[in-house]
DNA sequence: TAAAAAAAGTGTGTTTTAAACACTTTAAAA
DNA sequence: TTTTAAAGTGTTTAAAACACACTTTTTTTA
């Protein structure tokens, strides 16, 4: 057996790009690099990279991440695969999307700067590069979808949040008012938060009680058949 | 502006391989194929083939699915890229893998046998090779989900059926029995079936109703902000 | 020609879940 | 001491999901 067999197809380059969703001041958030090269040089774009023979894709996507944020264990998912034949004017390139969530606190917001990068306001983002805008429209319907069926909320939370971040969080994701009893029930319900002794002040003079996802009871309650959904 | 930007990135070979369902007998089947060429030459596998400078993914597989199955609208979803640095032997080549549901009655069976290709239940499907198997899994995790949330049941039956068959699908893609009277309750009250004057004779001595799915009010339905949910 | 067999067809009651809804408590600031 | 701003807390109603069994039709067979 050769490798010849396969020696005259094609081959592509390979983009791996990155939807880097935040949560801050009651706003879901992107997170966008003005490129420093042309192409569009200029221009906002999401962050990315080119995948390299040796690595896979979550590994390239890691790398990309990883490098902006300074972040290592970063909840990532692979979106979609986009490839129209003339999406990057430069050169024929494919890209593969992945969605991030981090906490927005969390990373080194040195290496932003670095990289001209900055937060937006999912809302009010500006036009991006070739078929970025789509690619962020394809993360959000995922990310609403996602954040019904699993846990993957606290991604954008600190770990200690309190029951209005956490509503406040979902009502950005949804992009819909939810009712506060109805929501604070829901979650009780599904038995998956530790109540702690602490009081956030920052936003009231009462104090928020303040919670923490309990992964392992979640994890364990799913071996058990157990399901989330909001 | 020049194209030498990408000069020094890596290049890929990219494959298509497809996992084309069908339903036949009460059961979900996939279509596979015997291998005539190196690596794994006479192993089960998917179809696929690679990805072309000039033409996108969704093309490239409406390619491979036509060259099998001899029809031209078939439904196909893009499932996943699968990326892991040896999972072809022979050369670094990634694969984005689609999922496709065929009428099984409808397709030229001719060609298959000219590919040396079979229907197999997908209970009992062979090993297949490097990572097909995993792609098969995702596929019906895939089609398990979306069937419960999109009307793409139809495209595995025939455009008239009988209930039971609709019922009998679902439970092969569900992998579990449903209630008879309540699938067929369910399903009325979507409202989006035309129930025909015509009988299948075939499976009863006293014949079943035939209907069709109606797209075109399902449609209308949809603008006006319904959703199928089974 | 009556009985058996095999699939088609059909509704209701119960339980669970979703949704609507408003007042009290707390503590700081005025 | 009154005002203010957010936190916290249950109940009622409506809708959806689920469990559940007999009758009809027609062919086959005894």
């Amino acid at each position: 057996m050769t490798l010849s067999n396969y020696s005259n197809e094609d081959k592509v380059l390979l983009a791996v790009d990155c939807i880097i969703f935040g949560f801050d001041k009651e706003e879901l958030k992107i997170l966008l690099i003005q490129r420093d090269f042309e192409p569009e040089k200029g221009k906002w774009s999401l962050i990315g990279g080119f995948l390299k023979k040796e690595e896979n894709l979550d590994e390239a996507a890691i790398r990309v991440l990883h490098h902006l944020t300074g972040l290592n264990d970063i909840y990532m998912e692979q979106l979609y695969t986009f490839s129209k034949v003339d999406r990057d004017p430069a050169d024929r390139a494919l890209s593969v999307a992945y969605y991030a969530l981090i906490d927005i606190k969390n990373h080194d917001s040195s290496l932003l700067k670095r990289e001209s990068s900055k937060w937006f306001n999912l809302k009010d983002a500006p036009n991006l590069i070739f078929d970025h805008n789509r690619m962020v429209e394809r993360s959000l319907a995922r990310l609403q979808r996602k954040a019904l069926s699993k846990p993957i909320g606290f991604e954008l939370l600190p770990t200690k949040f309190t029951m209005r971040q956490l509503q406040k969080l979902y009502e950005a994701i949804l992009e819909k008012k939810l009712d506060k009893r109805n929501f604070i029930n829901k979650f009780n319900s599904l038995d998956i938060l530790i109540k702690l002794d602490e009081k956030d002040m920052s936003s009231s003079k009462k104090g928020a009680y303040l919670f923490q996802f309990d992964e392992e009871k979640y994890n364990s309650k799913v071996e058990d058949g157990f399901s989330f959904k909001l």
